[in-house]
This record gives C-alpha cells, structure tokens and sequence, in this order.
DNA sequence: CGAGACATGTAACCTGTTACATGATTCC
DNA sequence: GGAATCATGTAACAGGTTACATGTCTCG
C-alpha cells in the first residue's frame, strides 16, 4: 500500500489539496511514484476515515472551494514506522523485459525498433535526472536541506542506473546489426517461415 | 495487461498446464514478471473464453487431473502483434526509492539499516543472475538458440543494471557514515535540531 | 506422522485505470 | 470561441493479493 506512504510522505512537507498533492506528484515524484487524480482523491478520503489526516476546507471566490489535508499524529506514527520498516523486495514486473525474452520470434527490424525505442526512453529518463538535479542546484531553492541532499542521491542513483541500461541497449543494438549483417548470426529473426502481419 | 502477454508467451514455448505454468514462472521468469497462482489460472480461463487459447484436461492417476493449454491462430496473432506494438513507459512504482524521498525523517541508523537491506536484495539479485548465465551455458540444454541468445542478453543487462545501483548504494552508504562520523554534515537524521550549513 | 509436491480453483478484498460530470476564470 | 487551469469527485471495470478448500501420493 505504497500509495498511502506517498501521500502521508507529501503532505509531512506540508498541508496540501489533493490538486496540490497531484502537481506535486507529476513534478517531482513521478519518477518513483505515480498515480492518477481519482485514485488520489479516493485514498485521501480513505485515509481521513482512517484517521491518519484530517481536512479542512476553504472556500475560494472565482475558483472552487478546496480541501486542504494535514497529518495527524497517527499519521506522523505511521509515516515514520513505514519508513524503518524493512525493505519490499523489488518490483519484479518489467513490460519491456518482458518482451526481450520472447524477442526470438519477431523480425530483426522490429526488434531493434523495440530496442531503439526504450533506448529513447531511458535517455528522456536521463534528462529528467539531469534538469532536477539543475533545480536542485539553485541556491535559492527553499526546503530543509537534509531532504535536499537525499533527493540529490536519489536521483543520482537513477542517473548511474538507467546510464548502466543505456549502455547495454546501445551494445545489444550494435551487435544485433553486425550479426545481422554478416548473417552467420545468433539472433532472434524468425525468418524461414513467416507470415507477415 | 501484461500477464496476459507473459501466459502467451509461455505457451508458445510447449503446452502447459497452470501448475506448469506458476512453476515455470518462479524459475525462469520471476525477475521480469511474476503472478500468484490464483491470478494465473484466472487468466487462463478468461483467454480460454476469448479464445487465445484452447484447453485439454489429461486424466492422471494417483494425481489430481490437469488442463493442459495451448495456443490458438488467434493467440500466436495477439502474442506477435504485441511483440512488435510500441513499447509501454517505464513502470514508475518503485517502493525503495520512494522511501529514499523521504528518508532525511528517520535516524541515521535505521537510513543505514535501509540502504543495506536494499543493497543484499541487489546482491542477491546479482546471484540469481549469475546462476541463470550458468544454467544457459550447459551444452546439453535443450531449446532454440535464438531464444536463448536473447535471453543471455537480458540476464547480461540486469546485471550492469543491479551492478550500477550496487555501487551507487555501496558509495551512499560510505557518505552517509563519514558525514555520520564528522557530524559536519548534511545527512538525514533528524534527531537533535539544528546542524547548519 | 507430517511435510511437501501435485493440481485446480473460489471468494473477498485492495489497488489502479478510464471515462465522465461540473463549472468559473484566464489566456490566446 | 476554445483551451488550459483550478478543483473535486462518481462509476465501472481491470488487475493483483490473500486466505481458504480439497484430496492423493511420496519421502524421510
């Protein structure tokens, strides 16, 4: 229930709408966390019956009224105990992974369309990384500065690890290529029968 | 909808029955995706109905009887034509990071207790990897060396990725004690107020 | 005698996605 | 006039988890 923790994390910098706690998340959480407006605003709600948050609304002339939300101290409790809690072990579900293992079947141009497209994907990744950390650099860029410094790590580590992929993809294009090209090859193509699409 | 894809891809190894199927699942495919067996064999039953797939039950003695699936025309279709379909976004839902976000709340200690939880889960991951590469360079294995050429190159690039984010965490974890150490510092831990710049 | 492999499933629940509804204000 | 921003939600559905039910055989 990771989505809980991101809204308690969020709302412990301060007291936001689930409109705020949104902009907050496409900005500057999207890359470890996402989630859609009615999925926000529901988990908000359950979590006020849950008292771990607390609302208040106020009203707002030429725009709509807005619910401000703010942790509790069971809220506090729980953000807290979630974060010395032990380690979830990782994700193990990889679309992208998933296709390379069953790449043999296609054509050897689709598969490096495939490859060049997640290719493509890492490196916008990359230059998310690299314009945060820009952001991050502004010297007069308000918030406590131990928070700073783990974001920085943070994205840091995403930085060495999607450059980690984005050089394997570009080795696994190269070779796909040169094995095509003199054909003596290992990959994938499944050529001799083929139907087409 | 991507367990879909994986059951297909599955089958189109060899006919399988669920049981076949979870087993296969925990072996080979669990670092790229992975399903409980009720999930499984509830897909199997909706793809049945749509057709993907057909399903023969095979009278056992001494055990239960089972449904061996295989694929339909309409089924081998659905599993190219996905193949070849533009690649999803990365999933953005990564429970470790997301507490590193927020991490600067808790005492250095349980900061420290987190990063090495995580880095033996990536270590551990690491073996998995290196035992999968023994397993495919067994001579007498059977199966089509396409398939295993791409999945040697998978197995290959989740290595250099979980190496990356291995040192990345092995560097987090040496800042973290010497700026512990010095007490000049930035890190997290909350604890006794106010450390300046 | 108990644990684990074999084999398939139901029921209840939680999490996540998509489409839709409302309505004023501001900017082009 | 039309799109974007602000702001909150409902409804329906799809995907995923957890607990439970059933029963035989084999191995230690």
């Amino acid at each position: 229930m990771s989505l809980r923790h991101a809204l308690l994390g969020v709302l412990s910098m301060r007291e936001m709408s689930g409109y705020d706690i949104k902009r907050h998340f496409d900005r500057a959480v999207h890359f470890v966390w996402n989630a859609s407006d009615s999925q926000i605003y529901r988990e908000l709600r359950q979590m006020e019956r849950g008292e771990l948050i607390v609302s208040r609304v106020v009203p707002q002339e030429g725009k709509p009224n807005k619910r401000l939300y703010q942790l509790t101290d069971a809220g506090v409790t729980e953000l807290d105990h979630w974060l010395a809690s032990p380690v979830e072990r990782p994700y193990s579900k990889e679309p992208f992974l998933l296709r390379l293992f069953f790449l043999s079947r296609v054509s050897y141009e689709d598969a490096r369309k495939l490859l060049e497209a997640r290719l493509g994907e890492v490196e916008s990744l990359l230059d998310v990384a690299a314009e945060r950390l820009q952001i991050f650099s502004d010297p007069t860029r308000s918030g406590r500065p131990e928070a700073l410094w783990w974001q920085t790590r943070l994205i840091e580590g995403m930085r060495r690890v999607q450059s980690a992929e984005g050089a394997w993809l570009r080795e696994l294009i190269r070779d796909l290529d040169t094995s095509q090209r003199n054909e003596a090859g290992e990959p994938g193509a499944r050529g001799e029968g083929g139907q087409g699409s």
